[in-house]
DNA sequence: CAGTATCCTTAGGGATACTG
DNA sequence: CAGTATCCCTAAGGATACTG
């Protein structure tokens, strides 16, 4: 963004965009909750469990890392083992994601829109199947 | 998005990027907080307020009211007058943006980054000052 | 006053091949 | 396995001039 006098301090001092940035964002939501599911998540969960290329996985987790929402453990095995965790602040932002689910669920539903079953098993919304949940995108 | 499959489906059926896209933008959280502050707004007050341009502008009034969260009445009046209001959908995402701002607030502060003050006047972290709310970014 | 209409720039996301 | 390294593309946002 181009500077307008105090613009650029206005978003960076901006804490709406700062939370945003941080975990409202087009994959983060689902990383989060991959995570959550599993208590810790490997990279190539991720893959399997999400449509995602690997360099926006490791962008993603990166900043994840960065702002302080999840931990990355390195095992030193053959093959590489890394583990990831949600920290405390991460599990803190839990609670807004599953509202933002939650009124974009009711909000679809009153729509009358198809909802994703996967998303749906994930929040409970629907029975789960370990099968569908494992690796609905593996390629 | 290019399609992998079923991927658009699963975005497109996806609660949390329904939600993300209705008001966790860039500037939509500014433009409800707008709104609720003034309970009824015009055109041109948002230009004052916000450091935005008159087409992103439009671009989001047109979004939130095609998404149900605000109302756009025009008055036939010379000159023109048309004045935006909050829906009760509108109003239901206002305790979201709380949480979404409050989160950021305090991680913004536990890392001692500076706040923009005029945001933290409208969430009332700070004392409301009139004339800085009115106009801040007057040209 | 409340917008359109243009044109331009850039950041986010995507596909794919390669590596310690 | 868990990533880098490249290259590409489009959609969001921005500046500015114009209009009913």
């Amino acid at each position: 963004m181009k500077a307008i006098g105090n613009v650029e301090l206005f978003f960076k001092g901006d804490p709406y965009n700062f939370a945003i940035k941080a975990f409202c964002t087009r994959w983060k939501p689902f990383l989060i909750k991959a995570i959550g599911y599993d208590e810790t998540t490997r990279f190539n969960r991720f893959t399997k469990q999400l449509p995602i290329s690997e360099k926006v996985l490791t962008e993603n987790l990166r900043e994840l890392e960065a702002d302080g929402l999840i931990t990355r453990t390195v095992y030193a095995e053959v093959p590489p083992r890394v583990e990831y965790k949600l920290t405390e602040l991460g599990r803190s932002v839990c609670p807004i994601l599953e509202a933002i689910y939650d009124w974009g669920w009711n909000e679809m539903k009153r729509l009358g829109l198809p909802i994703d079953p996967l998303g749906e098993m994930w929040h409970g919304y629907r029975e789960r199947d370990e099968k569908v949940m494992e690796s609905p995108f593996k390629r």
